[in-house]
DNA sequence: ATTATCTATAGATCTATAGATAATGC
DNA sequence: ATTATCTATAGATCTATAGATAATGC
C-alpha cells in the first residue's frame, strides 16, 4: 500500500476532455451509441457505457436524449435515409437498359458485400432492431431494402418476357439472386464465423456466374428438369 | 366497483399450481426460457418474467439454475445434441450415391424450411446467441451445421469431378445452394417480414430448379461466361 | 449570458440468497 | 423425512433527474 488510489482522481490529463458543441456531442454519442449497441444489443448495453466511451458524465446523455430508446431511434433514423444506393440504382438502371445481366448480377453483389464490408455495425444494429421486432427495421427495410428488391423483380420479369430467364415466380427468383451474398456477408462481417473468411472478390465471381447459371431458361442446358420430370 | 379486487388473492385456482418433481419443473422453466429468450434476447428477458410464466417465484428458478447464464447454456446445450437431422444425413447420403442431384438438393432445401418453421424460437435464440458472441453457438454450428456443409461440398467436389457440376470453389458453391432457403426462412419465420409469405412447398421448387441450373457447366448452357469472356 | 458539464441521488428494477412453510413419498 | 415451494430481502445496477459549477461566446 505505498501509493493510496486516491478516490476521486481524475482519470486523464483535463485537456483531452473538450467541451463540445451540443451538435457534436450528439454525433459523438450516436457514433459510441451504434458501437455499443452493435456489439449487445439495445437491452445489453448500458447509457453508462455509452457516456463513458464519450468521456462524459451519464447526465450529458439524456441532455441530448429524453430517453435511451430515443437514442436508440435517432441512431436508426440517422442510418434510414443515408443511402450512397442512390449511385447503386443509378448503375443497375444502367445495366438493366443495356441488358447487361452478369454486370447487373455483379453490381447487385457487390453492393450487399460492400455495404456490410464497410458498415458492419449498422448492420449488426439493424439485425438486433429485427430480432427485437423493432418497428423502424421494418422501417429501414421499406426505405433501403424494397426500392432495390422492386426494381430487380421487374428486371427479371421483363428479361422472362425476353425469354433469356428462365420462368418462374419472379420474387423467388430475386430472393435467389441476393441470398448467397447476403448469406456471405451475415456469416462473414456479423457473425464473425470462422469458416467464411474468403476474399469478396473471389466469392463475388463465383457467385456471379452461378447465379447467371440458374437464370438460364431450362431450354437453354442440356440436360435437366424436363427430362427428369418425364421420366418420374 | 362492485368487486373490489382483493391484492393477496392467488390469482389462479390453487388446483392448477401442482408441484412438480425437480426433472419436470427444470423441463418447464427451460421450456419457458425459450420462449422469452427467444423473443427478447438473453440481456432483455427478466429471471422474474420466465418465473412468472411458470407460475413458480424467482427462488425456484435459481434453485434449478445457479445463475441464469447457468439456464441459457442448458437451453442451447439442449438442443445441440438433439439432431433428427440423423434421418436428414441418411437421406442426403442415399441421394449422393445414387448421384440424384434434384433431390438432394431438394432434401436439402426442405430440411431447412422444415427446421425453421418447427423451431423458429430456437432458431432466433441461436441468431441471439451468435449476435451477443455466445461461444454456444460456434458449438451448435460446429455439431449441428458444419457437418452437413462438409458433406454438401464433398459431394460438390465429387460430381465436378464427373463433368456434372460446374467449375469453381466448392465452399463458395455450398454457400450459394444453402443460402436461398436459408435466407427465406430466417427473412420468414425468425425475422416475421411481411414480404416474405409464400408457402414452403412453392419456393423449395423453385429454388430447387434455380440452383440445379446454376450448377450445370458452362459448357452445358446455350450462351455465358465463355462468350463473355472472350468478348471483353 | 449562455450553455455544456459534473456530482449526487432518487426510484425502479434485477439477480441471487436465506430462512420459513407446505406438499409429497416412504 | 424429504424436497418443492414461497416470502422477504440484500446488494447491485440501471435509467433518469435536479441542482451546482465551469467553460465558452458575445
Amino acid at each position: 500500500m505505498s501509493s493510496p488510489a486516491p478516490t476521486s482522481v481524475p482519470a486523464l490529463e483535463p485537456s483531452s476532455r473538450k467541451r463540445l458543441s451540443s451538435e457534436d456531442r450528439k454525433q459523438q454519442l450516436i457514433e459510441q451509441a451504434i458501437h455499443l449497441f452493435s456489439q449487445r444489443g439495445f437491452s445489453g448495453t448500458r447509457t453508462k457505457d455509452i457516456a463513458a466511451a464519450c468521456d462524459v458524465s451519464e447526465g450529458i446523455l439524456f441532455r441530448h436524449f429524453a430517453t435511451k430508446e430515443d437514442l436508440y431511434r435517432a441512431i436508426l433514423e440517422s442510418h434510414a435515409d443515408e443511402a450512397g444506393s442512390h449511385e447503386f440504382m443509378q448503375e443497375l438502371k444502367r445495366c438493366a437498359s443495356a441488358k447487361d445481366d452478369r454486370n447487373l448480377v455483379r453490381e447487385m453483389l457487390r453492393h450487399i458485400l460492400s455495404s456490410f464490408r464497410d458498415n458492419r455495425e449498422f448492420h449488426r444494429l439493424m439485425m438486433y432492431a429485427w430480432l427485437e421486432g423493432h418497428a423502424l427495421a421494418d422501417l429501414a427495410h421499406q426505405q433501403l431494402g424494397l426500392p432495390v428488391l422492386d426494381f430487380i423483380s421487374g428486371y427479371i420479369v421483363s428479361r422472362q418476357k425476353d425469354g433469356a430467364f428462365r420462368a418462374g415466380d419472379p420474387d423467388a427468383l430475386t430472393v435467389a439472386l441476393f441470398a448467397p451474398a447476403l448469406q456471405f456477408a451475415m456469416s462473414k462481417y456479423i457473425f464473425g464465423m470462422a469458416a467464411f473468411q474468403q476474399e469478396d472478390d473471389a466469392v463475388l465471381e463465383q457467385f456471379t456466374e452461378f447465379l447467371l447459371g440458374g437464370l438460364q431458361p431450362a431450354s437453354a442446358q442440356k440436360k435437366g428438369a424436363v427430362l427428369k420430370k418425364l421420366g418420374s
